[in-house]
RNA sequence: GGAGAGGUGGCUGAGUGGUCGAAGGCGCGCGAUUGGAAAUCGCGUAGGGGUAGCACAACUGCCCCUCGUGGGUUCAAAUCCCACCCUCUCCGCCA
């Protein structure tokens, strides 16, 4: 959510955000003339409030000293039955107004490219060279049932299609690299594990940003009230501090959370309909920070180098790419992805995404700190980033360590957490 | 699921209709004391919003709201009533 305040004190960067990003600009117009209205009815309000506190402070006196409060009482009731009404229409009016506050996305970054789509995404750097193979190397799904790994069709007869079944050293390997991952971040980049709930409350997926706007994104069981399965780590341990004042000596905070992330992919039918990339249900590391304020863009760079990190010791070639505005989403003000080569599809595909999200998201939470003791709060700045998508990093393994016979082999950083084993096999 | 207890400030904990945004304690800040510190003493210390002063911010004044959430009763609600949520204890069921 943006500040109300500077909407209204300067609407023009608000307006500019939005035609940039490719959409109506009404929604700050709308929301500027709610306000004045809020005003008139607010002020209304409280002054009557007021007259009536005195009143009953009288009528209170007035009643101790044994005296006919009858009159009096009449009177104050008339005021009470007017202050209801206006209370009626404030409340009709706050509540379109912060639904539009809700759907309004963050304030970009300066750094942050024009462009409406994926294609303006500006490269900033890369890593390792893509490999060369003597032969055509084939997409990750191919190996994976070559290699007898990855169960398709048990996926499909148990849920669906965008289901995978892991399969011996197939499920071996997703284990061994999110134990890799989580060791990385909490022993050498100094975050502290979380394992978080898998379903949250709408209150909770609220403040990081899903609701009330990509609620076809989610799933949600039935119940009242319901809960919805986490899109990602990011929505329940960014909630960890939802409504805390966390304490100023603390900030720095770094979570890796290990969770199963869930996704409708309403919108995406077609695509990456095979393998691994793009399925209901995945495993993934999360980064979680907050952080003061001026410190949110170094612990974006800081973020960015731990997710790079394991790309690096896995040896995987990627690039690192800084997202146009329309890329964007709707919590970020700057965003990276890192995206892998995948010889077996030759193309780049995304594995991990980092985002600043500013004060956006902790003030849909009131998560806060206090910068010196006894000063007021203020609000810290939550960042998140994959560290990483573990299916999409397992198909990163296959496709870029496959063999020409058909094996694929283990990286080394893994081989300690899959009891030595060199090489995957075909069964 | 059944029975009971309870949700109050950064924390703890009093408060059963008005003078309560709220005693006491802890913590924290400032000051006194001290060579310095500890101890002690004094003062201060909730959050949000509106409005006026103001170019803005800071600050100051006035006002409103907030004692789990939402309704209700009342001239007046932390306090009474209803619903819901959450926590704890016991019982039942259960991985």
């Amino acid at each position: 959510m943006l500040d109300p305040r500077a909407i209204k004190q300067d609407p023009e960067p608000f307006r500019y955000n939005l035609s940039r990003r490719g959409m109506d600009t009404s929604p700050i117009d709308e929301f500027l003339k709610l306000d004045e209205r809020r005003k008139e009815t607010q002020v209304e309000s409280e002054e009557l409030r007021n007259v009536r506190n005195t009143a009953s402070k009288e009528i209170g006196i007035l009643k101790r000293e044994g005296k006919d409060i009858a009159e009096q009482s009449a009177e104050v009731k008339k005021i009470g039955d007017r202050i209801k009404e206006l209370e009626a229409e404030l409340s009709g009016i706050e509540a379109r107004t912060s639904e539009i506050l809700a759907c309004i996305p963050n304030l970009p970054h300066p750094d942050v490219p024009d462009g409406l789509d994926e294609g303006h995404n500006v490269e900033l750097r890369s890593f390792g060279e893509k490999k060369y193979f003597s032969f055509t190397p084939v997409p990750h799904w191919e190996l994976g049932e070559s290699l007898g790994i990855i169960d398709q069709q048990g996926a499909v007869k148990i849920s669906g299609t965008r289901f995978v079944v892991m399969k011996g050293k197939g499920a071996a390997l997703e284990r061994a690299l999110i134990n890799f991952m989580l060791d990385l971040h909490t022993n050498e980049h100094g975050y502290t594990e979380i394992l978080p709930p898998y379903l949250a409350n709408k209150e909770t997926l609220f403040a990081t940003g899903q609701l009330p706007k990509f609620e076809e994104d989610l799933f949600k069981t039935t119940g009242d009230p319901p809960f919805y399965l986490i899109p990602t780590a990011e929505v329940p341990v960014t909630n960890l501090y939802r409504d805390e004042i966390i304490d100023g000596e603390l900030l720095p905070v770094r979570f890796a959370g290990y969770s199963a992330c869930f996704r409708s992919e309403a919108g995406a039918a077609g695509r990456d309909t095979r393998g691994l990339t793009r399925v209901h249900q995945f495993n993934k590391v999360e980064l979680i920070s907050f952080t003061r304020p001026e410190e949110s863009y170094n612990e974006l760079e800081r973020m960015t180098s731990c997710a790079e990190k394991v790309l690096q010791l896995l040896e995987i070639p990627y690039r690192v790419m800084l997202i146009c505005i329309g890329d964007l989403g709707f919590s970020a003000a700057k965003k990276y992805d890192l995206e892998y080569w995948a010889p077996g599809q030759e193309r780049w595909v995304e594995v991990s995404s980092l985002s600043n999200c500013t004060d956006f998201q902790a003030r849909r939470g009131k998560i806060r700190f206090r910068p010196e003791t006894n000063a007021k709060p203020a609000l810290v700045h939550t960042l998140n980033g994959s560290g990483l998508a573990v299916g999409r990093t397992l198909a990163a393994v296959l496709e870029n360590y496959q063999r020409e016979d058909g094996s694929v082999e283990i990286p080394r950083a893994l081989r300690p957490y899959m009891n030595g084993t060199e090489e995957i096999t075909p069964a």
